[in-house]
DNA sequence: CTCCAATGTTGACAGCGTTCATACCATCTG
DNA sequence: CAGATGGTATGAACGCTGTCAACATTGGAG
């Protein structure tokens, strides 16, 4: 059956070539011909799948918010408890696995926060990321370890500092060692007591 | 003189159009042939100035970076003085202008801080806007204005917040309108008394 | 068993970046 | 003033791309 003229799922192994090429070599050097050709099918088969080769990538861009929630879902459950340690452990956690996605993935890091992807229009669901760091934020200040008055507009400015981090060491403007040295600095602008 | 064999300053010419198609409608949707048609000249002589396409959008990615330094230094001379307002106007001033940067010209700042321009690699006197950020970071210090113990790394941290906001609304992830919320959440982070 | 809708193919089109051999022409040399 | 030089532009060509319309094949529902 695997010869046969009907391909079965071509869709899922559009995406997972995709995903490998662009894995390997960016967004911007995946060709739909390439694709169709490792899997032995026609150029113009995808256009039963996808609108376009856009829309293809866009599919392989959900891929990448996925990985990256998968990690931060890790990150959650290797510190559990209701204790303040393991709230900032967390939220620090989840930091940390934001830039190291974006450093082991560059290229789908690329593509899944790109101009292509437009993360912007996702539904709330798919934001999966954005609503762990919100509660990691809140859990955080629920054990009372913000400084006063500070909470107001949190959310956005860590998950802006760390987006920027990411993208600027993605483009190599800053050392992926300094990694660390971010996460210390939010971390005395942010609580008041600093570990 | 102007229909002779020879341009004159094609590379001028076509870092400049290229320029103007990119700010309309982004890096990916601007083709060599139609920049040297609008020229009037062959597609092949833009290899007698540039090494291939991704080298003429490195060259307008530099543009970019030029047009945010410009934004910039527009606002260090719109604040001068070295009293600690004018230096907190200036470092919020510095913030605002990266952002209305970001919005304006959307797609030229994709292009300057994309994969294609490697902001990593440049020079460090074309890196003006991080050394602007950095020398108002120094002036609110030496202001006394930081809160204790926060200096440390603080310069990376500030770019990367503001790049990560920046980049966030640009992809539509961020309403713009949260600009001032971020600024504001920033500042109370960062310094003593919150104006 | 037949027909249908989904899926895949074939062949073509226009456009792209890039290259190579060639033509042009301003300027420097004799 | 003649002629060589070398930077600059041309033209045609190559291989590649995304995309489309017309056609072929198939599994499964009626």
């Amino acid at each position: 059956m695997a010869r046969s003229y009907h391909h079965g799922a071509l869709a899922e192994a559009m995406v997972e070539q995709a995903l490998t090429e662009v894995r390997l070599h960016g967004a911007d050097h995946v060709s739909l011909r390439g694709i169709a050709q490792t899997l032995e099918v026609s150029p113009s088969a995808a256009y039963n799948h996808f609108a376009d080769k856009d829309d293809l990538l866009r599919a392989v861009g959900l891929c990448g918010l996925a990985a990256l929630d998968e990690r931060m879902t890790r990150v959650v459950a290797a510190h559990p408890g209701d204790t303040p340690e393991a709230a900032r452990a967390r939220f620090a956690g989840l930091g940390r696995a934001y830039l190291a996605f974006a450093i082991d993935e560059t290229h789908l890091f690329q593509l899944t926060f790109g101009p292509l992807c437009a993360v912007g229009e996702m539904s709330p669901d798919e934001t999966g990321p954005y609503l762990k760091l919100q509660a990691a934020l809140d859990d955080v200040d629920r054990h009372g370890l913000l400084r006063p008055g500070v909470r107001e507009g949190l959310d956005v400015t860590v998950w802006a500092s760390t987006h920027g981090m990411a993208s600027l060491m993605v483009e190599g403007a800053i050392p992926p060692e300094a990694g660390d040295v971010f996460i210390d600095s939010m971390s005395r602008l942010m609580f008041a007591e600093h570990a």
